[in-house]
DNA sequence: CTTGACATCTAAAACGTTTTAGGGTATAAT
DNA sequence: ATTATACCCTAAAACGTTTTAGATGTCAAG
């Protein structure tokens, strides 16, 4: 039976509007009276019922974050970092996080968007790894429900988004491969419809043709983003006769499944094949030898995101 | 402006309580009166709102998740597993899951258990990685909150908890080193005020009982369960003169760290130093050469936790 | 025709807040 | 003595449900 504001104004004989605007320090509270009622909040134990306030101000203070998983069991630093950078930068500004974990592209992946919204569980969510043409985008924008994606969409439409320049990063990483002597290049690129496996080709592209060499398709290949994947696929390209001298992994997962089928294959990484990551989980930096990686500031970019979340939210609330 | 049960009830010229019951499936509803309802509800895409109805019944179908991690910024795939696990299985039962990151044993983590409580912003919450005396769960105790623990603790009072025999494992695993001759072990602990350091350290200290071993404590060591810990205390033991043939890690985060030490001092693992982990997180499985370790189903054990606390709320509504 | 039983429905209270609109009661100004 | 002006406070509505207790109507049995 915890204490409410009744309880208070009760024992106070004052009314509930009172202790309320006592506590919520408007003006218009005489200042003995709002002592009275701070201190009897206090001796009292009174903690404010969220469920009365949220219906009350037809907010929740929450913010959904849906995490795309491939298969049910899924283990990956780079969510857990980023949750933990959205968590902490939602904890900062009072607010909750809803989590829920989904495949992509699947009916419970759109019940999962749909409860959040239809219910009302969050003000807002964020969606992450945009995908070419996204059901998710499409219908939050129907819906015209608040979110932030990390990642850009081809769909018509505005919405806010963060994104990191994945062309960039790759065609550094890959231009530096070709300063080192390599002439042979392979890459394992994101699932297809994911956005950012779209910049990220580009960016290795470019480099190749700066070079003015040639990408040949069969070592272009697209992977699940598991280090499973990175194994398999790691596999194919350096038991070929024609093997590649150097593989860009798009995430350091992959990375380190191609560096440990490297090793399996007696192969020195880093002399005998080159191979480099994207993310730059803390995984990466401990591996053997250290994995060159691109950084990307997973952490910074949950909190990011967070923020703009909020920061949208509240706009809108202001405005 | 979602709709309500308000604007059925007058679209359709009944009371609110008469859409409310007609939609909830009570009995006493006139099959007809059922279909108009069932069919106007469908037709102007009426959901119900969950704050109100949480209000109504006094209780969130929420639970509460509070990640430890050492530093805000981490990266663990042991957690994404096993929130993993936690959310599909909420999800099974319409439950939501709220999460929350935190630094272990800091008022931060404090607050972050009273939140939930206090707001009563969930209706019970999970415990991971207890420690031996063990402030949330104290707390949690002392409030009454419903919870379920992943692991033991040495505090007075009875609560529900899940755990595995570290113990079991770790002496196997130890006994499997002794049987391929190793004789000087070493190992890697988690922090020693975590419950489950006691419980492996013990299995390990019994294996090598067992052998008429004794245990050297110059090699029994507390990581911090990351990749960096792991590094740096393989880097200590393997670089001693009187180095040991066999590393046995409480993580696999920490045999990882373990195994890119080796190779950086050109030990080949299996051949010039053996290393165990414990786990059996997907990367483990994908590391060169693949990792031994204890398996513990974190996904299962995340599903697990989550339906004893589901199960828990709910006698504890019926009862 | 009355009575009781049953089926169907509804008004109203409840959940715990916030907020609006207004009611008193001082004190100050006229 | 009246009016104005603050100041402090409160009643009541609102948020959208669920649920209790009771109203209404129908029908069958007596």
């Amino acid at each position: 039976m915890p204490v409410t504001l009744q309880d208070i104004a009760t024992k106070l004989g004052v009314s509930v509007a009172t202790v309320s605007r006592a506590l919520a320090g408007y003006s218009g509270v005489a200042p003995t009276t709002r002592q009275r009622v701070l201190q009897a909040a206090r001796e009292m134990g009174y903690h404010p019922n969220v469920t009365a306030r949220r219906l009350q101000k037809q907010r929740t203070d929450t913010i959904g974050f849906i995490i795309p998983t491939f298969g049910p069991r899924f283990s990956d630093p780079y969510f857990s970092e980023l949750l933990a950078g959205i968590g902490n930068a939602a904890g900062e500004q009072d607010y909750d996080v809803l989590v829920s974990t989904c495949s992509p592209d699947t009916p419970t992946e759109a019940q999962a968007y749909e409860r959040f919204v239809q219910g009302r569980r969050v003000d807002g969510t964020l969606v992450v790894r945009t995908r070419e043409h996204d059901a998710r985008i499409a219908y939050l924008l129907e819906q015209q429900f608040p979110f932030i994606a990390f990642g850009r969409s081809r769909m018509e439409g505005d919405f806010c988004y963060l994104d990191v320049d994945g062309t960039a990063g790759i065609r550094e990483v890959t231009r530096h491969l070709i300063n080192l002597g390599h002439r042979r290049l392979a890459i394992i690129l994101p699932p297809e419809n994911l956005m950012f496996a779209h910049y990220r080709r580009m960016g290795f592209e470019e480099a190749m043709a700066e070079a003015g060499l040639s990408v040949e398709q069969t070592l272009v290949e697209h992977g699940d983003l598991t280090e499973r994947s990175g194994h398999e696929i790691g596999w194919a390209f350096l038991t070929r006769d024609d093997s590649p001298s150097a593989i860009v992994a798009c995430n350091d997962l992959m990375a380190l499944g191609v560096i440990s089928v490297a090793q399996r294959l007696e192969l020195a990484v880093g002399r005998d094949v080159a191979v480099v990551g994207f993310d730059d989980v803390s995984l990466a930096a401990h591996s053997h030898p250290p994995l060159t990686t691109v950084r990307q500031p997973v952490y910074e970019i949950g909190q990011r995101i967070c923020e703009m979340l909020i920061h949208l939210l509240q706009g809108e609330t202001l405005g």
